[in-house]
DNA sequence: CCGGAATTTGGGAGCGCTCTCATATAATCG
DNA sequence: CGATTATATGAGAGCGCTCCCAAATTCCGG
């Protein structure tokens, strides 16, 4: 069924049916309820295909997510961003296009998947920091947002939380317990969220006026086996706390400190980043930042949404707010 | 850049141009090369809005997952699965569109989704047995494959393991280490693994001529804190071992069962189903089913595309493997 | 060396919409 | 109440491709 059947039903031309569907002004009352009860009545579905193409907006979004990034399966975050632009693409009439960018994305996909328009924009989800995806992205003039803020020059518009305050402040929160000998597992060193909360520890430190032991900083890669082959690193320097960069990888150093025969937070405090939906279960329960990652995903299509309706070449930059959760195992009770 | 000015600048028709894209075999070996040489140095990437409207085809797959069920952050079911499927449509040249519908969504979202002529085929995940998404399915002509057999009359085609079979089987396991008051933690009972699992159980109890003594029956939720209440509920009627349909779930009732001050598999032995990576790190690690989760959505997108280039009424189904993979949880050491 | 088949190519008509612009009708005002 | 402006509607030209069919060219064997 098409436009042009609704219009001959319904006595008028293709034109005001289309202006109907398009929720144009520029029909009378009279006419457009008309109209309205016989596309109801025949249920009829634009064809979604032509809009695109005559309309030149496809309303579809894509989201992408690097594979590299092993993240994937350790912990939801992706599920959590995912459901986040899912939801708020489909509250404002948008389609999502999933890419889960293989390692060697840059060959093929890149160009293919930006040049044939069939997205609208793009969502970068935890870009590394010299995703060839990027440059793409500005050249080929496509509206795009990240997920996770980039420190390169580049205009670009991104979603974030303030990594790097919010780790600073859990790790303040060790040393006010008195703490004084923190070890960190970070993150990747080419993700930015990785960097940030390695800077927010050395801020901590910095602010006790504490050196920062190099000893005592291991980089992880955001999964459970990361932060358990880390903390096997650590062990024997003897740390009194902890911090992990992500709640997966303080689930691996927790049962490597078991493993250790060590208890948490009795004679290793630990602390991390995320608040996962199990950082409440584990044992201990993880003293962790709560970050928003649905609501970062829903913000990022919205922004970018935004962004295509109102073109405007300032980059739009949203930081969103974490919250310190204390559980047990940052001993807080015992001290 | 339009097909158009490739056709000029190579001193040829457009209809010729669109042969050499399109790989079709009328075209001189002369001017192909010429004509893709042009290409190749314009970067020319076919409009691919245009194409589907011209062709009726969009080379979009739809991959739908019901929100409504929890599991999507318990465990990497949902990321491995949009993996498998991702990967298997990148490699065939086709996009994946994803629906990640909203417990509200046979309202709007349905028709809407598949009367807009914007995707080829649906991959339906893991979907509730009566969920209305199926009938639309079927009632919009839409060509779709299930993750995850559905037990109706309707001609479904569909991929999955044999869960039957695969449960029966662990269960087995357990009788055969000589355990008999075996208690099980179930799916959901209106999602067909659920039930499928709690019969393969049902099944292996028969065959060693026990009956299945009802209070040792839980439904779960497939959620790690889904079988940690499950487990609660059990645990006063004192089983010797415990089959949990999820490695999420068995999670759970792990945790409770130390939470109860018993050991596994000492005082309660328990198995389970999926070999999710973090199977292998619990306390004990689970001997359980190992399901390749990735392979099924790469299959049902693959079988999906075959389906719709080559036509044909009957459904296709496609069963997958299962291991049995022994760990310390059933005690196999012990005994 | 010619007619018919096979192979290449080009032209045109869509695919089902949106959008601009011209036209027709209704509302407004001095 | 006629001229002016606002409001409604329709017609037509695309959007950039595919696909069908006819025309042009090449290839054969008799």
């Amino acid at each position: 069924m098409k436009l042009e059947e609704i219009a001959k039903l319904s006595g008028v031309s293709r034109s005001t049916v289309s202006r109907v569907i398009n929720r144009d002004a520029r029909v009378s009352p009279l006419t457009r309820e008309r109209v309205q009860e016989i596309i109801q009545r025949l249920n009829y579905q634009p064809n979604a295909v032509a809009r695109s193409l005559a309309g030149g907006r496809t309303h579809v979004l894509g989201l992408v997510i690097p594979m590299g990034v092993s993240r994937l399966f350790s912990d939801p975050y992706f599920p959590l961003l995912i459901q986040g632009v899912s939801s708020a693409c489909n509250a404002h009439d948008h389609s999502v296009m999933l890419w889960v960018a293989d390692p060697d994305y840059e060959r093929r996909t890149v160009r293919q998947v930006l040049n044939n328009k069939f997205i609208d924009g793009v969502v970068l989800a935890s870009s590394l920091l010299d995703d060839p995806l990027l440059e793409a992205l500005t050249d080929a003039d496509m509206p795009f947002i990240l997920i996770g803020r980039h420190p390169s020059k580049l205009q670009v518009s991104y979603v974030d939380v303030d990594n790097q305050n919010s780790a600073r402040e859990i790790v303040a929160h060790l040393l006010r317990l008195g703490y004084r000998r923190i070890a960190t597992i970070t993150g990747p060193h080419n993700m930015i969220a990785g960097i940030d909360r390695l800077e927010g520890y050395r801020a901590a430190l910095r602010q006790w006026g504490l050196p920062a032991d190099p000893d005592l900083i291991v980089e992880g890669d955001f999964t459970e086996d990361g932060g358990y082959a880390a903390m096997q690193r650590l062990i024997s320097r003897q740390p009194e706390a902890v911090f992990a960069a992500s709640d997966a990888m303080a689930v691996g150093a927790l049962r490597m400190i078991r493993d250790a025969g060590l208890r948490v937070p009795q004679d290793i405090a630990a602390v991390s980043f995320d608040d996962m939906p199990f950082a409440a279960r584990t044992e201990p329960p993880l003293t962790t930042i709560r970050q928003p990652i649905a609501r970062a995903g829903a913000v990022a299509a919205e922004t970018l949404i935004d962004m295509m309706e109102h073109p405007d070449p300032s980059p739009r930059r949203v930081i969103l707010p974490t919250e310190l959760v204390i559980r047990a195992s940052c001993g807080s009770a015992n001290r």
